[in-house]
RNA sequence: GGGCUAUUAGCUCAGGUGGCUAGAGCGCACCCCUGAUAAGGGUGAGGUCCGAGGUUCGAGUCCUCGAUAGCCCA
């Protein structure tokens, strides 16, 4: 035996590793929650307590892995209901996926042979069932790893029957409520395969297509507002350019931009022609008329020329000057051809003016009846036509070939045409008004988020809900086979609602309209037999509803409102609105009565993670390396509301602090594993003062954090977590305590005082920091004694109570005297320190402190201390000296400090080193059976069975 | 191009209504300990507070313009 184990000290000891081993221990940690029904049972046990629902917002099922911004969201949302649980509150997780749609279709049919006509609808369905609900497993596996809590066995899926039914419903409440039209939108189209495209679906390729100015001359009863600089005999024509000749018989507008300056050029022959400034030499270039020739009569902005109504070319009809900011000057003459039936931002600004919307174009790209004598010919053969027309009127300015990029259909390879179709759309005109009260009776975090959805809601046009898809909810409308009226009864609605519920959306596709909703009913004009809506439904409508169909549906979810939603700042455009909309035409309120967002996560550069940069992150590899706990970590670590950078170095950092936080506890643990609290525990007032003052500072970190998280900051917990473990405990109490812990006798009460702190402070500890790290703390928890877990043996630390703060420790005139004294050790340390640097002094241990004060006070306190002031330098000696530096031995002076009225003398320390407790002391051997201790282990050690007796 | 937001030490964060010689923890450097040991302690070095103007006795804090980044929109 060595000589330093003959003296027997009270050491730690625990089985609690140093090291986490996170990823296989944290798992083995997810499958004893799911063993013993942890969620479930923390349920069960707040089922009387208020409720506190977060609803889940639902992932997209397009992929089975997850992006590191979906691990942000989840573990955000995770650190919130674990701790309202906590707090007390009923809190369910439901967690959602978002199952239909275009991206999921398209992923489906690039592995159908023969592409999508190979298979019959049905058939298509199918396959996108079975390919979301395979991501939904992978995605699943993906959040429970995190450590998220919830319901997973019974996740709400948009494409679940029981859902689409719901969703029906409140379809079919909002076409009660009348907030329901079908009207005319510009959409992707082509001819050849006659059908919608979506954005996804349009290429870009080489074309080649006719250039044409066209004059559009003011009519005689706008002449008027023609500024008085032209003369009055003077024809005005505004030139519009354009490369699609055939979309003229759908223009009802000519558009300026508001701030551009246009010019009144007097011409030989054509008259007063207006263009943009800017655009006036390429055009005269273009249409052949010299410089020379031309003559400026003057200029307006072009909001100065708005409502102006021009004659079309060919129709008989006007075509008004409106103004946009779309405009621009890069080519052609700032005037721009507006047909509403034939481009996006045409359809647009079009609503904004009323201008209605021509589309004289049918599926198959051949000009219907209002084309005028086009009728009957296909668009793209009509552009000669109508270009010669357009020369013999006179009108044509300018004629040649052009060369672009231009849309193209990714299945044909042909041409696509804008082209007005039929949509369903929802009226937020409707109900504008509700949905901006409503707003301002939610909360809004980041309070700038209000504002964001406000004007968003406050400009928006109306929503279009219809898409020309397979993979979705059909639109449950039926049109009368006679006279082709549309049939959206809340009775016909509800009928195709039930045949959901038990047999899903399917049915539409497999059911024929009267088996659909039976026999009973009967269009206007007396026609029985109906026909079936062909579009289905935007998914924004499919997730905008989870109010209703989720919310509202199951029971353990309370109803609408909710507590909170959480998403990404995106989602103000998106869920956010989509659920709103949909909420308050239903309901009229919001379904939600907090929103939380939080940004995007970016590299440590603060950039955008791109896979070309490779500067991605993915929640996986952060798992492999560090665990779920870290990750959890750096969710909580950051201020999320702005955008969050992660990266190698913050997560190196990371892990040190989760290291820290780990030792921390073992040290409690180690330290507390002879203690028994029924037994040993020491009452408050028989505590020391530094006992006392850390369980002071321990209340005061009770009641910020718990502040922290009911203002959802959870960085402020994380930095005051990190100060309160590294700081004031393990380099303040930790370190001093430890001689009484060590070498004070067993049960002595001095070493009990300490261990009745440390069992306070760790069933703090644990408890704070089951919300962002469960699996730690669920390892300490295990790792804890029965005897040890205030509140009861519950069997997981998921179902403890968030701590509260315990008035009996407060003592605020106790945390001033160690703010002060905390100074006095600072500046000890300083002296302490030159002569270690000196090579005087390894060890604190090996030196003796002299302290002289200017403040009387600050020395009364110092003195208060007694015999603790030693142990608080961790020095063997340490003396408060009336004069000098209060040495008459004249020993030899190591360093000395002299800062805030404090004089530090720092010498060699007394006698000899003590082979227990390694102090120096002068008081060694006093026992003989002992030579080699001092008289305070002498003491110690009496009465027990090893007291020198080696 | 428009709207919103952000920019303080290497990293993450503090710095109500303008008064700071700009703070904390971590990291880093150096030293110590070897009875929390792939731990622990001590000391220290790090900042033209994104930039330029302006208001003011005084600005990290207020105003204007700009840069960069992110989201949304066009």
């Amino acid at each position: 035996m060595s000589e330093k184990s003959s003296y027997p000290v009270n050491l730690p000891k625990t089985d609690f590793p140093m090291k986490a081993n996170s990823f296989t221990r944290e798992v083995e940690f997810q499958k004893i929650w799911d063993e013993k029904k942890i969620y479930e049972q923390n349920l069960a046990n707040r089922d009387k307590c208020e409720k506190f629902v977060l609803h889940d917002g639902p992932p997209y099922l397009s992929s089975n892995q997850i992006h590191i911004g979906t691990a942000l969201n989840k573990i955000l949302k995770d650190i919130i209901t674990k701790y309202k649980a906590q707090r007390g509150f009923y809190a369910p997780y439901v967690p959602g996926y978002d199952s239909h749609g275009l991206p999921i279709e398209t992923a489906v049919v690039k592995n159908v042979k023969g592409g999508r006509n190979a298979i019959s609808t049905v058939e298509l369905r199918e396959k996108c069932r079975e390919f979301a609900l395979e991501n939904l497993k992978g995605q699943e596996a993906n959040f429970r790893r995190l450590g998220v809590w919830g319901d997973w066995a019974h996740p709400y899926v948009t494409l679940k029957p029981e859902f689409e039914a719901t969703q029906i419903r409140v379809f079919g409440k909002m076409a009660a409520a009348g907030y329901l039209y079908k009207g005319l939108k510009a959409v992707q189209w082509c001819p050849n395969c006659e059908t919608a495209l979506a954005e996804a679906e349009v290429e870009y390729a080489d074309h080649e297509s006719h250039s044409i100015y066209v004059k559009f001359e003011v009519d005689a009863d706008s002449r008027k507002k023609i500024p008085a600089f032209v003369p009055a005999s003077e024809k005005v024509s505004f030139v519009i350019w354009t490369t699609t000749p055939w979309t003229l018989p759908g223009n009802l507008g000519v558009a300026l931009h508001p701030k551009f300056n246009y010019l009144f050029l007097q011409t030989p022959e054509d008259g007063v022609l207006v263009v943009v400034d800017e655009l006036k030499d390429a055009f005269l270039k273009a249409v052949g008329i010299a410089d020379g020739d031309v003559k400026v009569l003057g200029q307006s902005v072009g909001k100065e020329l708005e409502l102006i109504e021009t004659r079309h070319p060919f129709l008989d009809r006007l075509s008004r000057v409106i103004v946009g900011d779309h405009v621009t000057t890069e080519v052609g003459t700032g005037v721009v051809h507006t047909a509403p039936g034939h481009g996006p931002e045409d359809f647009m600004i079009g609503q904004k003016y009323n201008l209605g919307v021509v589309s004289p174009v049918d599926g198959r790209g051949i000009f219907t009846e209002d084309a005028g004598k086009f009728a009957g010919n296909r668009y793209d053969k009509s552009n000669p036509d109508i270009v010669e027309h357009l020369r013999e009127l006179g009108v044509l300015m300018g004629h040649s070939k052009y060369g672009h990029s231009y849309p193209h259909c990714w299945r044909c390879k042909k041409p696509l045409i804008f082209r007005a179709t039929e949509q369903w759309f929802a009226s937020v005109d409707g109900f504008r008004e509700k949905a901006l009260k409503a707003i301002d009776e939610v909360k809004w975090l980041p309070a700038s988020g209000r504002n964001r959805i406000y004007t968003m809601v406050e400009n928006r046009n109306d929503w279009c809900i219809s898409r020309q898809r397979t993979w979705g909810v059909p639109i449950p409308v039926f049109y009368c086979k006679a006279c082709e009226k549309p049939l959206m009864t809340t009775e016909s609605i509800n009928k195709v609602a039930d045949v959901f519920e038990t047999e899903g959306s399917d049915a539409w596709w497999k059911m024929e309209a009267n088996e659909l909703i039976g026999d009973g009913f009967k269009c206007q004009c007396g026609g029985k037999e109906f026909q079936k809506e062909t579009d289905t439904m935007d998914v924004w409508f499919d997730s905008g509803v989870t109010h209703a169909a989720v919310v509202d549906q199951r029971k353990e979810l309370r109803g609408t409102p909710c507590e909170l939603y959480l998403e990404g700042s995106d989602q103000h455009r998106g869920w956010f609105q989509s659920s709103l909309l949909t909420s308050v035409a239903v309901h009229g309120r919001a379904p939600y009565k907090t929103v939380l967002t939080h940004g995007f996560v970016v590299d440590e550069n603060g950039r955008k993670m791109s896979k070309s940069v490779g500067n991605f992150v993915y929640p996986e590899e952060v798992i492999k390396q560090y665990g779920a706990d870290v990750l959890r970590l750096w969710v909580a670590s950051v201020n999320y509301t702005d955008d969050v950078p992660i990266g190698k170095n913050m997560l190196a950092q990371l892990a040190d602090v989760f290291r820290r936080l780990r030792n921390t506890a073992r040290y409690l643990l180690g330290n507390l594993h002879d203690f028994n609290p029924a037994t040993d525990y020491v009452s408050y007032d028989k505590l020391g003062k530094l006992d006392k003052y850390i369980l002071h500072r321990l209340q005061n970190v009770v009641t910020e954090v718990t502040e922290d998280f009911d203002n959802y900051e959870f960085f402020k917990y994380y930095q005051l977590l990190q100060n309160f473990c590294g700081v004031d405990l393990s380099a303040f109490y930790f370190d001093i305590v430890k001689d009484r812990l060590y070498t004070a006798n067993q049960n002595a009460q001095s070493r009990r005082a300490v261990q009745t702190a440390l069992y306070e402070i760790l069933n703090v500890l644990v408890r704070l920091l089951v919300p962002v790290t469960p699996h730690l703390a669920e390892d300490i928890w295990q790792h804890m004694p029965e005897a040890l877990r205030q509140g009861g043996n519950l069997e997981s630390v998921l179902l403890t109570d968030f701590p509260t703060r315990q008035d009996k420790f407060v003592n605020e005139e106790l945390s001033n005297f160690w703010k002060d004294l905390t100074v006095v050790r600072y500046t000890v340390n300083k002296a302490l320190e030159e002569a270690r640097g000196a090579r005087k002094i390894g060890s604190s241990l090996e030196a003796q402190v002299v302290l002289q004060f200017e403040d009387a006070e600050l020395k009364e306190k110092v003195l208060s201390l007694g015999s603790e002031l030693t142990g608080f330098f961790i020095t063997s000696q340490a003396t408060v000296a009336e004069q000098g530096n209060g040495k008459s031995d004249a020993g030899e002076l190591l360093s000395e400090n002299k800062e805030s009225g404090l004089h530090v003398s720092v010498f060699k320390a007394d006698g000899a080193k003590c082979a227990r407790c390694w102090k120096y002391s002068t008081k060694i051997g006093v026992d003989s059976r002992c030579p080699d201790v001092c008289d305070v282990c002498t003491d110690a050690l009496a009465g027990t069975e090893s007291c020198c007796s080696h």
